[in-house]
DNA sequence: TTTGTTAGGGTTTTT
DNA sequence: CCCTAACAAA
């Protein structure tokens, strides 16, 4: 047992004197400003073995981040030096401490604790339903727009009612909408993602006692990359750390990148006016790059007129030139970085040293393809793509009506899938049903299989009863209950008359990729989180259950590049037409965030820089040719060395 | 009710 | 280019 002085010796050696300084900082809330690798988890770590060290309790501490990622890395971390203590504290992103605490409390607002979570896919379906059913037509409010005002709305925290005040949007047309989305959200028992932190905030805010518990149990709270933080989240923080005051916010004005999700830069710009008499610590010294990194990094994000001005610094000596790579078209772009790749490889380094960043998604493709065609190990991180093959959602829309009867929207998905002789007149019946009266939908589609004679009901009937043999997931392993829907229910089967072989054997595997995934998260889990709910919040709130930790070279946007870094960067696709986003011409808040992102994209790197673009690249078949994005204009030539 | 054909639309970024 | 939603025919 090693004495209380080594533990804080241990704790305290490692660091400098503004990063200790932070971490001795006990009561009352305090801000550290901590520019880009200046060791901001090593202090939000520290900082909570020094809580422990003072006596804290540990389920009396609570951490926030933004990201899975995040949050797994520093469980791992307080892990690793603690031990089993470590479970006892509260840690995960906004969404998933969220979801913890309204699994308790949701039936203060008429929620069941069996809830299901909807992603942006399933939200659009809904909201598409709703104007259909309100007569409104696309060409008046396209459902993409809808959802997303919707969203925005929740984001700074207007609920239906609230919209009076909202004076600023004109609200004629989606309020109603609105109103009806909630709805329906509650009586499938669904909420998406924005109603987790809406929700939380609304049973925060309307019920003392509940308040009272959380307060009392939350002595210490911690927020990482603060400066992403929206009205929602805000005000939970500051409901919740109402009575201690005791608020541990870390973060960096110039990486705030999520000003799309309702992220409001305000909240750490004004942090002092919210918290009186708050410690601030400000980390400068730059423990990950050498000079020539935060030179082009400062030349970025210096022409950004808002933000609190800071000097990083670093020891790491001047630095590598950054490597300037034009070609001619997009494929051009990808073989010329996994040539380098292939030669970095060879030179020594390892796989999980590199890192290619894009601005969008759809630019990892070409590199998998290329990747994959020269044998050399990659992952993409961050890709929800997989989760999104109908296949999948197919399987999972089963698992999800079998854990939540409620869940129209699984019903409708599999209610006559594989084809079963339930038309859409049938479905329809049903769904009004169950909407207009409350019940769940299967007891509804029950009631009115009571009603039909023949095929239907006897197709509804054998519907119902099989769902029913899974008696909702009990004394099943997840695995074996989709082996069995896919082999039972007749997916296999469909799959594989529908497709060519080929298309069939890969729809399969994903599928079998699923169940490994199911199997995997139950040998994972403590026995008592292994149930439906839990595996499918798991899959939609994007914890990593899927083989993310094997080693490879990482795929990624800018976005899920936050918070992490890599000794080789190769930035691509810096084009007038990729990034900044054009989405972001003409609006001077969002150019500011782009520049932010590119700041961030930079400082992601220790070693060695590479920024490539291409002249044409080739969108949904039509080949177009762009110009350099402006951020190559700003970074002075001689740190430039043209490849 | 099911199957086949076609026109149109889709790419920011994440939980 | 590829996928989905909408419509027509069986």
């Amino acid at each position: 047992m090693p004495h209380t002085q080594d533990i804080s010796q241990a704790i305290f050696s490692q660091l400098n004197t503004q990063q200790g300084a932070a971490v001795a900082h006990v009561d009352g809330p305090a801000l550290i400003l901590a520019g880009a690798g200046s060791g901001k988890t090593r202090v939000l770590t520290a900082r909570i073995m020094n809580l422990l060290q003072q006596g804290v309790a540990p389920w009396n501490i609570l951490a926030v981040t933004f990201t899975n990622k995040a949050a797994g890395e520093m469980r791992q971390r307080i892990r690793s030096r603690l031990g089993p203590v470590a479970s006892d504290i509260w840690i995960g992103t906004f969404h998933s401490i969220a979801l913890r605490i309204l699994r308790i409390e949701c039936h203060h607002i008429g929620y069941e604790s069996d809830f299901v979570i909807y992603d942006p896919a399933d939200g659009l379906k809904v909201v598409t339903k709703v104007l259909k059913r309100l007569n409104i037509s696309a060409q008046t409010m396209p459902a993409k727009k809808a959802l997303g005002i919707i969203s925005s709305l929740k984001n700074s925290g207007y609920r239906p009612d609230d919209l009076e005040s909202a004076s600023t949007l004109d609200t004629t047309v989606i309020a109603p909408v609105f109103r009806e989305y909630q709805k329906l959200m509650l009586s499938f028992n669904a909420m998406d993602f924005d109603d987790l932190l809406l929700n939380l905030k609304e049973i925060l805010y309307h019920s003392s006692d509940v308040l009272q518990k959380y307060q009392q149990k939350f002595r210490y709270i911690h927020v990482d990359e603060y400066q992403d933080t929206n009205q929602v989240q805000f005000e939970i923080l500051h409901l919740l750390a109402g009575q201690h005051r005791n608020l541990f916010a870390v973060g960096d004005d110039d990486q705030s990148i999520y000003r799309f999700r309702g992220a409001t830069i305000e909240n750490i710009l004004n942090f002092e006016q919210h918290y009186p008499n708050t410690a601030i610590f400000k980390l400068e010294q730059n423990y990950r790059s050498p000079q020539s990194i935060l030179d082009c990094a400062n030349s970025i994000i210096s022409r950004n007129p808002r933000r609190h001005p800071k000097q990083l610094f670093s020891d790491l000596g001047p630095g590598e030139k950054i490597g300037l790579k034009v070609l001619p078209s997009a494929d051009d772009e990808a073989s010329f970085i996994v040539g380098e790749i292939q030669q970095l490889l060879s030179d020594g380094f390892a796989p999980s040293d590199i890192a290619v960043l894009y601005r969008t998604n759809a630019q990892s493709r070409l590199f998998e393809a290329l990747l994959l065609r020269r044998g050399i190990p990659y992952r993409v991180v961050g890709s929800f793509e997989f989760w999104k093959r109908k296949e999948i959602q197919d399987v999972l829309a089963y698992v999800s009506l079998i854990a939540n009867p409620r869940d129209i929207q699984a019903f409708e998905r599999v209610v006559n899938y594989p084809l079963r002789g339930i038309g859409a007149a049938s479905v329809e019946k049903i769904v009004s049903l169950a909407v207009d009266s409350g019940r769940p939908v299967l007891e509804a589609a029950a009631l009115m299989a009571a009603d039909l004679r023949g095929k239907a009901r006897q197709s509804i009937e054998n519907f119902l009863e099989f769902l029913a043999s899974f008696q909702g997931g009990q004394d099943y392993l997840i695995s074996d209950m989709i082996e069995e829907i896919v082999r039972k229910a007749g997916i296999d089967k469909d799959i594989r008359n529908r497709e060519d072989e080929h298309q069939a054997q890969s729809r399969l595997e994903n599928i079998g990729e699923l169940i490994s995934a199911a199997t995997a998260f139950e040998k994972e889990r403590p026995a008592e989180q292994i149930t439906l709910s839990h595996f499918l919040e798991e899959i939609n709130l994007g914890i990593e259950t899927r083989q993310n930790t094997q080693e490879g070279v990482s795929l990624l946007t800018i976005h899920s590049a936050k918070g992490l870094e890599f000794p080789v960067v190769f930035l691509s696709g810096l084009e007038n037409t990729l990034f900044p986003s054009p989405m972001s011409m003409g609006n001077q808040f969002a150019q500011e965030e782009e520049r932010r992102l590119m700041y961030v994209a930079v400082t992601r790197c220790q070693e060695k820089l590479f920024l490539t673009r291409a002249q044409s690249r080739t969108m949904f078949g039509k080949t177009t040719f762009c110009g350099e994005s402006m951020f190559l204009r700003d970074i002075p030539q001689e740190l430039l060395h043209k490849l």
